[in-house]
DNA sequence: GGCAACAGTGTTAACGCTCACATGGCAGAT
DNA sequence: ATCTGCCATGTGAGCGTTAACACTGTTGCC
């Protein structure tokens, strides 16, 4: 390169090589309005030939603006929060922004102190916690966290803003779907009872089977895997086999569903012909399982991009002293349920 | 908080409240050796009660060290690369790395740039390239993008340093497996042709029948969604129907073979009795899929692992001014075939 | 007793940028 | 001709930190 010793080049430079000052080089930069065409093509030409690229560190320093968000997850590597995660990510991109993620490995209290520590390390302006986990947000709520903090699928309560499914909603559909084809009742294989998801789509369910005037069996708790799914559809079975009417099971997840389907099927029963499942999420697969799994879909698209608002709203309101939005901001995605061929009257 | 004007503390802030000069406190929190215990103590006492945080912006400016790491990836909701995402992320945070994604929505030319700009803008200090395309890796390997730059499944011949798992002993072992069982041929599905993955457990897939003297069938391509698995899965079908023999399907990942399964039982084949299945990936519901899924397990935390070493390796040599490891640095991550019940003998 | 070595601390100068202000020129109004 | 105002540009300070060096006082050794 061209600037003396062999540096990265920096503003002076590009200044001196087009014969101006570097003000006037951060103002081309910047796309300050008062700069002469001229000026603009010969400060634009030494920049190219330079191969100048302006320090974003000294610019922070100065601005106090790092432009960086953060984002805590939990595990990147499910469906739900993989798919936030890049919603979240292209609307940040597209303001400007850019992310930095820390993913948890455990909800120990050590380990979400670390997380919120390594973020405020980093400076991030603002941060966006997908935080399934009521531990999770009530910790990140009462931490010196980093602020401002938007949390998505956070429950009620915790005074964080929060951006979420309803999954309630989702549940209490795909229950009475269930109940509408004619079963007299839905069992629940929950997913992992610390999640909050977990907990809001027992809630529909229960909620809709109440309403409904219609037994509520005791639900099995698992852990989101199809292993989990697997072994409580091995004990739905059994208590089948034990005389308990089993006609229609509704799966708090898609990949727990794939396990219940195939203890089902293992036991020699057809789906929907004896047992009727109904999953949640609509995995790209779903569709194509044998049966086809009935299940609810979620826009985490959507989900990604307002809690992005919501947290852009939250710098917006900062960074001008006004009072931030009162306590309670909570924006509720709809669920829509997907009828598929997993689900079917029950037998006679 | 205490400091005058009611602005966040800074370092002069602790000094003044500890009696000590501000180099002192610097000495402090980076652990330098040489300072008196109590005056440590005293430090941080004062560090604590302004709640003051390090600037890790002026820290970077004045180190030349951002301490931040970027990974450009194409789409992080696929099973493989967000587990790679994931790895690699721990594996920073572990080395005391930020981690700064970039996801592309497209492989054009134009995306990629505005990647490499938006990354070289935010001064990371390394780069890792889930590069599952060879357009995206050439023209990564030719941008004046992010340096030092780790690829990762980037195919050979870039001249950048890359770490893969060996798509295409998995595939030959895939293959050889289901000839092994008595299997004439296999068929193949493949991924998107775009992707070299799917290239190398092409040329696995065709290696391992032309070594055993066995005919090559025409592939037929997908582009890894399920869907695509179920219609080439009919067009199987259809071709055995025209009278050839398709006893053994090689599928190029999971998912796909989840749409095959659905196409052969549509069908009303039975897998594995008139037809054997062997997908690859080994995502959490192939065990419990019916029958569950013979596929070929790549341990993409390691991958994670190593890309992160080799990038820090370089960043290290690159620092000290040492010549970077000559052109062709290459890690491979061996895949590994896990039998399932998808795959057996050819029927009679 | 004198001198070197070292521990413990302070002083000053960068790092590369933006902001606030200063300057000079030229248009139009007075 | 003088003033006002705006455009185009330059000058200087400062953002908060670390690095280099300078300065004390104590210890150990000949």
């Amino acid at each position: 390169m061209n600037p003396p010793g062999g540096r990265t080049p920096v503003m002076a430079d590009v200044a001196r090589l087009a014969g101006v000052s570097h003000q006037t080089v951060s103002r081309v930069i910047n796309g300050h309005p008062n700069v002469r065409e001229e000026t603009v093509l010969r400060v634009r030409r030494a920049i190219e030939e330079l191969g100048y690229h302006r320090n974003s560190t000294a610019r922070a320093l100065v601005t106090r603006r790092t432009n960086v968000l953060g984002v805590i997850a939990f595990d990147t590597t499910l469906f739900g929060p993989a798919q936030t995660l890049s919603g979240i990510e292209r609307a940040a991109r597209e303001a400007g922004y850019f992310v930095s993620i820390v993913s948890l490995d455990d909800v120990s209290p050590d380990g979400i102190v670390a997380a919120a520590e390594y973020l405020i390390q980093q400076s991030v302006e603002g941060c966006v916690a997908i935080a399934p986990q009521r531990s999770l947000v009530e910790a990140l709520a009462d931490l010196p966290g980093p602020r401002p903090l938007v949390a998505v699928e956070g429950g009620e309560g915790s005074g964080l803003p929060v951006v979420c499914v309803d999954q309630t909603q989702g549940a209490r559909e795909a229950v009475r779907h269930l109940l509408d084809l004619g079963h007299t009742t839905v069992h629940h294989v929950e997913g992992d009872p610390l999640w909050l998801e977990s907990e809001a789509r027992a809630v529909g369910w229960r909620g809709a089977l109440e309403q409904a005037g219609a037994p509520v069996p005791e639900p099995l708790q698992g852990d989101w895997s199809p292993r989990s799914g697997y072994d409580l559809g091995r004990r739905l079975v059994a208590r089948r086999a034990a005389g308990e009417r089993v006609t229609a099971i509704f799966v708090s997840n898609d990949q727990m569903a794939i396990g219940v389907l195939r203890a089902l099927h293992e036991a020699g029963l057809n789906v929907p012909g004896d047992v009727s499942v109904v999953g949640f999420d609509d995995v790209p697969e779903a569709e194509f399982l044998t049966p086809s799994l009935t299940t609810v879909f979620q826009d985490f698209a959507q989900v990604g991009k307002e809690s992005l608002a919501l947290l852009l709203g939250q710098i917006g309101t900062g960074r001008e002293g006004a009072a931030p939005p009162a306590g309670g901001v909570r924006r509720v995605v709809p669920a829509r349920l997907r009828v598929r061929g997993s689900s079917g009257p029950p037998p006679p």
